[in-house]
DNA sequence: GCAAAGTTAGTATATATTCACTAACTAAAA
DNA sequence: TTTTAGTTAGTGAATATATACTAACTTTGC
C-alpha cells in the first residue's frame, strides 16, 4: 500500500475540491466546478484521475492519514492520560481551523453513503480513533487519573461526539483568535469532567 | 400560522418519504422513488405538493413540531434539572428508536446547505432545543444541583452532542432491548458528570 | 518527434418539473 | 331531474437541466 506521489496538477485539483466542499459543501463538487476552478475542461480532469470517486479516495486518503498521525503520535508518549486526551483535542481543532475544509469531509458521511468504499474509509479512520482514544483512556483509569465510575467507552463517545459538536457550532465563525480561547475553555471543560474526583 | 391538517395521500406521500429516507437514506428521496413506493406515476404527486422542497418542509415541521414539544414540555415541569434532562434524554432515544427515519433527517444538514429554507428550519429546531437545554442547566446551577465549575453553554454542548454520538453509533444496530440497557448506561454517564461534586 | 495534457463535441443517465389530456365524481342550472 | 360546468386525481409524453464520462482531434514541452 504505498502511498503514490502526487503530480503537481493531482495536487492542484485535491486542493480545488478541498475548496469547493469548504465553501460550497460537498453537493457541489462536481467535475464542471472543479474544472472551472482550476481553469481547464472537464475532460481535462481525467487525464489525472480516473474517476470521480479516486479525487475522493484521494481526499479521504489524506484525511486518513493526517488524522492517523495526530491520533496514533499520542498514543506511544510518556505524558498522563489526561494530558494525552488534552493534546489531541488541542491538534485536532487545530488541524481543523487551518484546514477547514476536512471538517466538511467528516460530517459528509451521509452522501458517501451509497459509495461504499468511501463510507468504509470515513469509518475506519473514526473507529480506528475512538479504539486509541479508549485505550489511552483506560490507561488513564488504570493509573487511577481518569475517573472510574464511567467506563472508557462510554467517556470515549462523550469526549469525541461534543468536540464534533463543538467544532460544528464553530464551522461558520472560525475567528482564529475567539475560537482559541472557547476551544481552550472547552476543552478544559473535558478535562475536569474526565479527571477522577476524591 | 395554523397548521392545516393534510389529505390522507398528502400524509401516505410524507410516510413513503419517511420510509425511503430511513431505507436508503435521503439520497434517495427522489420524486420517482415515491411514486413507484406508493403505485401512482410521478406527476401525481405534484398534484399533492407543489414540490420536492414543499415535501421536505413538511416533514421538517412534523420533526420541529415532535422535538420542541418534547422540550418544552420539560422546561415547565417541577422537578429537578438532573432529572428534566434525563427524561429529556431518554424521550429523544426513545423517540429516535420508535421512528428510526427522524435519525437520518436530523443528520442530513448537509443536503439541505443548498436549500436555505430547510437549513433554516433545522438550525431553528437545534438552536430552541440547545437553548431549552442551557435554561435548564443554568437553572440547576443556581440550585447547586448542576456543577457550576463549567458554564452552562458548554455542558449543553457536551450533552447534546455525545448524545447525537451516541445516536449515530447506534444507528444501524437499534435492536431496542440492547440499545435501552446501553442507553440507560450512558445517560446515567451524563448525570454523574454534570451532578455537582461533593 | 512524440508523449503528456489539453480541447471540442458528444453520449447516457438521472432528476425535477410541465403539458395536454382523461376518467370519475360533485355541485349548479334548466 | 337531468344536463352542464367544474373539480380532483390521475396518466403518458415531453422538457430542461445536471452530471459523469468518452472519443477523436490538437497543442505543447522535452
Amino acid at each position: 500500500m504505498i502511498e503514490q506521489s502526487q503530480t503537481p496538477r493531482q495536487i492542484e485539483i485535491i486542493e480545488a475540491a478541498l475548496n469547493l466542499i469548504s465553501n460550497e459543501g460537498i453537493q457541489s463538487l462536481t467535475i464542471k466546478n472543479l474544472s472551472k476552478r482550476i481553469g481547464i475542461t472537464e475532460p481535462a480532469i481525467y487525464r489525472h484521475f480516473e474517476n470521480k470517486i479516486q479525487i475522493l479516495i484521494t481526499i479521504l486518503d489524506l484525511f486518513k492519514e493526517k488524522s492517523k498521525a495526530l491520533f496514533d503520535s499520542e498514543l506511544y508518549k510518556s505524558d498522563s492520560a489526561i494530558n494525552k486526551i488534552e493534546h489531541l483535542m488541542n491538534n485536532h481543532l487545530q488541524a481543523l481551523t487551518s484546514k477547514p475544509s476536512l471538517i466538511n469531509v467528516i460530517f459528509s458521511e451521509e452522501i458517501f453513503k451509497n459509495e461504499k468504499v468511501l463510507l468504509d474509509k470515513i469509518n475506519e479512520v473514526i473507529a480506528h480513533n475512538y479504539g486509541i482514544l479508549t485505550e489511552i483512556i483506560t490507561d488513564g483509569q488504570q493509573n487511577k487519573i481518569i475517573r472510574e465510575d464511567i467506563s472508557a467507552s462510554i467517556l470515549a463517545t462523550i469526549i469525541m461526539g461534543s468536540l464534533r459538536l463543538f467544532i460544528k457550532q464553530w464551522q461558520f465563525n472560525l475567528h482564529k483568535d475567539l475560537m482559541e480561547i472557547e476551544g481552550a475553555k472547552f476543552i478544559n471543560a473535558v478535562k475536569i469532567l474526565i479527571r477522577n474526583p476524591q
